[in-house]
DNA sequence: CCATCTATCTGGACTTATTCAAGATAATCG
DNA sequence: CGATTATCTTGAATAAGTCCAGATAGATGG
């Protein structure tokens, strides 16, 4: 029952301790990843009713305290997982939208020099890996559009390298 | 007067050269990663008037056709460039939100090999380096919020290592 | 050059994600 | 306990993007 580190955690940022923040760090443990929508559900089936206004308020307090991290692959919308300070990186199924967290690639900081930096003042690279889960390719082989892909992600792939469906 | 180019790319792409997709290629062409909205108001000071619809169309019709490349970054909006097929990454000022080319770090694929691929077939990295532009940095010495910077871009900023302000 | 067919545009309503505003509520400090 | 003030509620607004039905205009074939 980690609902006592989170409210150490509130108190210890300066927050208020409040029921729906306690169950939106709650969801955001359980459920990493998901958005603003997926967590008010997740919050209310707790909580009862709570209001769309207070899931996007707790989210942002959160988020400016740095309890919360937010992630941005490229959807409409922004995720959210707790913050662990790590600056990991993020594997998107572009099948499918999974997420799933990944250790930087190579020691530390493997791309915070490019060739040029444009008089830039670099402070952190974000990597996002795009590429198709073990379970889209898995249940891929026949069918195009097998699980309840988010269309925006798709279309966001640039590239894709090799053919996806198999002959 | 690159309009020229323009034609024969959508002719060769397999597209009717309208004026509306002439004016997006050249107005992208000219300013690059602007947004829908941007390029919307550039596209009618040449043209007149131009429906948001239509403009619309256009850029998914020549980001499918792969003569336009898709950007997301984190801000609410797309923004678009000409498609160059060099998988080349981006640098955004978490100040102004300034978005810049910049060319891959090491070698070609320097993040493509992560510890733990979660079981996923990776196709591409696209790496974000977030930092602060050499104008925002040179008017930050004093005022802190210098330029009309898009807001959400600056809440996307997950952790600030170093002190933005300089002793 | 004209007809025709279909890809493209127009205008308006709609969806989704997020924020704003004003007032009620309740968590924390003294 | 009472005051303060951050936090929640309700409801409406904004922004980005999409959908739909119908009008328009490229690209051929004759």
């Amino acid at each position: 029952m980690p609902t006592l580190d989170h409210t150490s955690a509130l108190r210890g940022a300066g927050l208020r301790v409040t029921a729906p923040r306690l169950a939106t760090m709650d969801v955001v443990a359980e459920h990493p990843h998901g958005d603003a929508e997926v967590i008010a559900q997740a919050v209310r089936e707790r909580l009862g009713t709570v209001s769309r206004q207070a899931v996007y308020d707790v989210l942002n307090a959160l988020s400016d305290a740095e309890l919360l991290r937010r992630v941005s692959v490229g959807g409409r919308s922004m995720q959210y997982e707790l913050h662990r300070h790590d600056n990991h990186h993020h594997l998107v199924c572009r099948r499918c939208g999974r997420l799933e967290d990944i250790a930087c690639a190579i020691g530390e900081a493997p791309c915070l020099t490019p060739h040029d930096d444009h008089g830039f003042e670099i402070e952190l690279a974000e990597v996002v890996y795009r590429g198709v889960c073990s379970d889209c390719r898995a249940s891929s082989a026949d069918s195009a559009e097998p699980l309840g892909a988010p269309p925006a992600l798709a279309a966001l792939a640039p590239t894709a390298p090799s053919a996806p469906d198999s002959p």
